[in-house]
DNA sequence: ACATTTGCTCAACACCTGTTGAGCAATCGG
DNA sequence: CCGATTGCTCAACAGGTGTTGAGCAAATGT
């Protein structure tokens, strides 16, 4: 495991075509052929470690809150390192195209409506904006401010892009845990 | 000319390390030592193929609308090489962090309100991911759908997101062009 | 105690990369 | 009509890449 944990930090700090197989044996401290003699090539240890941890997704899809807070936290290294080479590995795009496409559908499913798989792939990918905007480009103001304000603001924009028709009733919002106390904190 | 372009699509469809000088320089029809001795070397060839015409954002930002609509078409080749190397070039992330930096500024700015900076930033950071999962990721749904569904449902979601105070007045939609009207299409 | 398997390292290969400098054809100045 | 500058190609280099196979040391089985 020490190898695979390795290679989630290299492929998550620098993308899969700029880590070489000898950044990774480095870090966990073996030789570089040893990582090929467990992972058989670069390209299969890197499928390897951009596996996510599965069950996740499709019981907490329908409370888009739990994402977007799971989002708003530190990445898990595997998550990290699939997002970096989703722009530049098709083995990582497939990926996670796979897995948004499942949250979408789960989403989807929830809220129903006209446009209901729309609405929810604009929600999902809202997420996904601002996972990268905080967690790799570092944007000014979505990477300094913090955790709960981020979920805060992020909360109310997708719950009304997700019920869209002001009469549509608002799952996302309804089953949230927190009841979110509407303190007009303007400070 | 020709390089740049070439440089522009090369970059766009694999990302900066993944292209080669010689990738370039084939697609232009040239010789790979041609290339860097019109622009020195592939890192300042990548720099010149990214940069963005400027003027635009300053004047349109504040209408989200528009720079939703253009990112639901085609993205032009300079975009799409930044965009596409953007978790894995410094150069690039740097470059799209002061581009979407200023954009939110200007948002910010018209919006106004309590957290105007940050609702500025939500809204900017669900058009990167909408971009994303539209152009590279190739979502299906999102990019399945035509322009003007996209641009329909991600902007209720995006003024939504913006006013995210019910009294807030919303800037997004009255300044939209087009009235949008209401048919209930929902085949 | 010995043979065998295992876990690992060392050294090297073949390939591809960015980059460079010599050379060639054409254009231009006089 | 000649010399010089330009625009380009050819060939090559030095360095880094993924990958491989030989070898070594410790553990294991009997």
């Amino acid at each position: 495991m020490r190898i695979l944990d390795a290679a989630r930090q290299e492929f998550g700090d620098r993308g899969f075509a700029a880590t070489t197989v000898r950044d990774i044996a480095r870090r966990a401290g073996v030789d570089p052929s040893l990582v090929l003699q467990h992972y058989g090539s670069k390209a299969a240890l890197f499928t390897a470690a951009i596996q996510l941890p599965a069950g996740e997704p499709s019981e907490a899809a329908e409370h888009l809150a739990e994402v977007l807070k799971v989002r708003a936290g530190p990445l898990p290294p595997e998550m990290r390192a699939l997002v970096r080479s989703m722009l530049t590995a098709p083995e990582a795009s497939d990926a996670l195209r796979g897995h948004l496409d499942e949250r979408i559908a789960n989403l989807a499913a929830a809220i129903g409506g006209p446009d209901a798989e729309l609405r929810a792939a604009v929600a999902v990918s809202s997420i996904l904006g601002l996972t990268v905007a905080r967690h790799f480009l570092r944007l000014r103001c979505v990477s300094s401010v913090s955790d709960d304000d981020l979920v805060r603001v992020a909360s109310r924009a997708l719950s009304a892009g997700l019920a869209a028709l002001p009469s549509q009733p608002n799952h996302f919002e309804a089953e949230s845990e927190a009841p979110q106390r509407d303190d007009g904190d303007a400070g």
